[in-house]
DNA sequence: ATATTTTTACTGCTATTGCGGTAAAAATAT
DNA sequence: ATATTTTTACCGCAATAGCAGTAAAAATAT
């Protein structure tokens, strides 16, 4: 339920898996080194598009399902 | 790639299909009127919590996929 | 057609995010 | 053990997100 705490988790992981710092990571991300720990720290109200570059940078990937089937879910 | 359009197009279809107003989702969800139109208008700047708290209010789900497998993708 | 509802857009305003810089705390080395 | 790296945490400061209110534009009704 809380997003932010399974991101956290994850961006940790792939973060050492790569093996970068957190400032190293911020810089490839092009954000700044407080998002980085913000989201390891699982704020909730940090920047979306900030969110999106580090999960980018880790080749995470985001997808949205309905629970009851809409009419798009995949793209066109 | 663009999530936020993702994002727009899924919310804007789900709050036609239960029938509610921008305002109306907004008070639901708990975020303001202006909220809900900039996530319908794709932008990207808007803050993580108040995305969530408006797929929630929609019953959508986000999930995060590591394209190489990693330790932890489902809950444990 | 006109009337009503909804969406889009803008305007102050406040609150807070994001930033680099710095420094202490913690972890990892040698 | 000490030295080095990394993480955590704080500080101003600038930029901006979020909010309600308002009004015009667009859509939907009658």
């Amino acid at each position: 339920m809380d997003y932010m705490k399974k991101i956290s988790l994850m961006v940790k992981e792939h973060r050492k898996a790569i093996g970068l710092t957190q400032l190293e990571l911020a810089n490839i991300a092009g954000v700044g080194k407080t998002s980085i720990f913000d989201i390891e720290k699982a704020k909730q109200s940090i920047r979306f598009d900030n969110l999106v570059k580090v999960l980018d940078a880790l080749n995470i990937k985001i997808e949205l399902t309905s629970s009851y089937e809409g009419i798009n879910n995949e793209k066109a």
